[in-house]
DNA sequence: CCAAAAGTGTTCTCCATACACCCATGC
DNA sequence: GCATGGGTGTATGGAGAACACTTTTGG
């Protein structure tokens, strides 16, 4: 390794792929924009851009993420980078993937800086995508699908409160499997990260279900004791 | 997203966590070179270096580990990227990691272009790193005891043929556990992806053990029917 | 023949699964 | 009072964990 002056340096962006759980179509959404400018201008693609000098990538991706859709305060990890170098028509510029996970009735889809629109999609029902965008949100999606069953990531799609039969759903929706109820509810309740709350659903024209929240300190000492979330 | 060409870019690098396996220590090393140039020269560190321009993340990490250790060939997986504006002071310098897995008796200690030396160091007993390499070894570590249990790469840090004992041996060492001998071996004969050679142990003091080598296709087969290899 | 590691079965416990009915509420 | 989803218990099978002795080989 010598001194970095001597070498090209790549352009550098940061690209969120953002999950939402729509219950009432039972559909794992993504939010796209559509590109105002050249490359791919027209095109749908996912949200992203440059990274600042002195900024890190985590902030980045936090930036563009608020900026591009409005969003901010939720849960935002580093997916994978990608490098390929023919993967932006304008030359070499390297991409660090991130994806996000929000409960889309608390962020509606939201015009952007250099977009002309924001729209949630079903992931299985996605337009065309800019660069190589159809890789990315495919590396996130077995990601988020990989994830789920070791880590208690479900809940950052979810309202705060919320039923339990809501998140047996979101398992089946993004696993795309069945699930028993009273099996889920028994393993659910066994790992003791829920808070069961006062409170019960309200709106629906039949017995409202008890309302829960994920409790985020019961479940640091869980992992602290060595015992690991494990669903299906 | 507008031209890349408005912003700043950083260096680009690729390093490489190489773990290797060392039965006879019973213990998991890591290779690191001493740094011959500035900055951190004199130190410790993960080798890796510059991309290049027109090259992918992979084949950079692949050629660095080449041109540093000598070794190529094994299985190399990207791990993270890294970008804190100050983890170089040389200036704003992003890295992607990438960690290799290698048998370290097929690889002895090689020295390198721009390093002093290299040496396998045990894991627990690294000495101080340059840049933020500690970081990326730490995420690395967890990374491959995490990848360990549900995939079975485990075979990438031992010799073509093994016996059984060494392989649980492999997975006591690095996870830290200890497992009951019958049933690791039902187990791991349960997942039929092993193949039983003709061979045995050569030049051992007592009883020799039958060699196995891991079938690559049974596996394949396997995850395209839906299971999945979880041990432990 | 002795040391050292290889190899082998059975029991028990617990967790995952399968499965069907009553309950509460809004209209 | 009826439609709709909420909420509950039990029986069974299978997998993981615990556990100790015999076999083989080299020296």
């Amino acid at each position: 390794m010598t001194f970095s002056y001597e070498y090209e340096r790549p352009g550098l962006t940061v690209d969120c792929v953002i999950f939402g759980l729509d219950l009432e179509s039972a559909s794992l959404k993504v939010l796209l924009i559509e590109r105002d400018l050249e490359p791919f201008a027209g095109m749908w693609a996912i949200p992203g851009g440059f990274v600042r000098i002195e900024e890190s990538l985590y902030a980045a991706a936090a930036r563009e993420l608020k900026e591009e859709t409005g969003i901010e305060g939720v849960f935002l990890e580093q997916l994978y980078s990608f490098g390929d170098p023919k993967r932006d028509p304008r030359g070499w510029v390297v991409s660090v993937a991130y994806y996000a996970l929000v409960s889309p009735e608390q962020h509606p889809a939201q015009a952007a800086t250099d977009a002309r629109e924001a729209r949630w999609f079903p992931v299985n029902q996605v337009p065309r995508l800019a660069f190589d965008h159809a890789e990315i949100l495919a590396v996130a999606l077995e990601r988020l699908r990989g994830k789920l069953t070791y880590a208690p990531i479900g809940f950052e799609l979810l309202p705060q409160k919320f039923t339990i039969k809501q998140l047996q759903r979101l398992y089946e929706i993004v696993l795309g499997t069945k699930l028993d109820n009273r099996n889920f509810r028994k393993k659910i309740f066994a790992m003791g990260v829920l808070r069961e709350l006062d409170e019960i659903q309200k709106g629906v024209p039949h017995r409202a279900a008890r309302l829960y929240k994920f409790d985020q300190k019961k479940y640091r000492q869980l992992i602290k004791q060595g015992l690991n979330f494990q669903l299906q």
